[in-house]
DNA sequence: TCACATTGAGTGGTCAGACCACTTTGTAAA
DNA sequence: TTTACAAAGTGGTCTGACCACTCAATGTGA
């Protein structure tokens, strides 16, 4: 192991790698434990620990005191999490929250309503049922189901954090005038009508958030 | 500081954000040396190590020896490399950056030429003369310039980071194919012509990634 | 006076060893 | 057999030491 030239921690995030990759580590399957790796790679512990906390800040790892060191499963994407922490720390405008995440919304709808496979999904009659015999339903699970359908993992990863930064006004049940806007969007959906849909999308939203302040 | 609840790094990390914030450091501004910030957070220097190890992994401090750690600007490469070497081998992620990156740029585009105010803004006739005269002009410069007008700062940032997770073919200068489209886009909106707009980047899109992979 | 070399303070990079807190496991006692 | 406890293994943190590098102040010689 050279000094100079790159910074051993980086090194170690290559050997990781390598390492993992040649004893076929598979997501949620156990690293050598730091000391074993300080004789391995013939480091210092701190430097190895260098290494293995940038990765878990990238969620690459994870690590359980008295346990050990953890493959995680990237497609978590809970880098996209401390990012955003970062990000929504100095965007304090809760505006560009909701605004962003009615953005990841509405295109899961036209993605959705684009799509011959997916527009005539039985959920979305199942969903209109429901509603006709409950009268009611929870708002975030019909936008959910959406967006899971869309078939997204880091959009929808996204939706979850704006969803939790943004809160307001979408736990609860709908009320008659929300539901009227819900089965023309369920609909719009199912008959593949891309801006009808969206259209009432739009209109669900602006009674939900009717009263808030403006751009 | 307890010890027991969160770990001490991400702590840090935090720590970190709020000092940066109330000292308005600046990118390329000069951080606390290590030793300083063991003082100040009253805790080793291990640990602080390793709280900047995590941010430089993420690209959003540089250190050089001999001077300082430094705020930089996000665009560093460090983080692109290591995603790119665990993460993006799977295509369907990489796939979910680049939709959702247009997710935002799309959005960005209605909200421009939806607005009366925005769609004649002088900077898109720029953009077309410039275009006219040099022949080409910066791919990113565009798109930048219809967020930033947009005024999200969240979905700017956001999309600031995709752009970095994407490698895309972002970065240069256009071809003449691409003008047609960029001036279509454009010229659309200037006149308010929100799914002609859409569909001129629409098409730009498609050409830039015509060839890759498909879902 | 000026140009150059030297030195020392400050900074990040690494290492070694020591505890602590926690989990698991094996073993001895009831 | 079941329970309780001790030991081993693991990550979390701190301390102090030394190295490598940068920069600016200082000193020296022409």
């Amino acid at each position: 192991m050279d000094k100079q030239s790159t910074k051993m921690y980086l090194q170690i995030v290559r050997e990781l790698r390598l390492l993992i990759q040649s004893e076929n580590i598979k997501p949620g399957g156990k690293l050598p434990s730091e000391r074993e790796l300080v004789e391995r790679l013939k480091v210092g512990r701190s430097t190895v620990r260098e290494a293995l906390r940038s990765l878990e800040l990238l969620g690459l790892i994870e690590t359980k005191r008295g346990e050990g060191t953890f493959l995680t499963d990237y497609r978590n994407h809970k880098l996209v999490e401390i990012l955003s922490t970062f990000i929504l720390q100095d965007t304090k405008t809760i505006n560009d929250v909701h605004l962003t995440r009615q953005t990841l919304e509405k295109e899961a709808i036209r993605i959705v309503t684009a799509s011959s496979k997916l527009m005539d999904l039985p959920v979305w009659e199942s969903l209109l049922i429901k509603l006709d015999e409950e009268g009611t339903v929870q708002r975030e699970d019909i936008i959910r189901e959406i967006l899971i359908v869309s078939n997204n993992r880091l959009s929808l990863k996204m939706w979850f954090l704006l969803k939790q930064y943004g809160e307001e006004p979408y736990q609860g049940f709908t009320n008659e005038d929300e539901n009227t806007h819900i089965i023309q969007l369920l609909q719009a959906v199912k008959i593949g009508e891309i801006e009808q849909a969206v259209g009432a999308y739009n209109a669900w939203t602006n009674l939900l958030t009717k009263g808030r302040e403006n751009v």
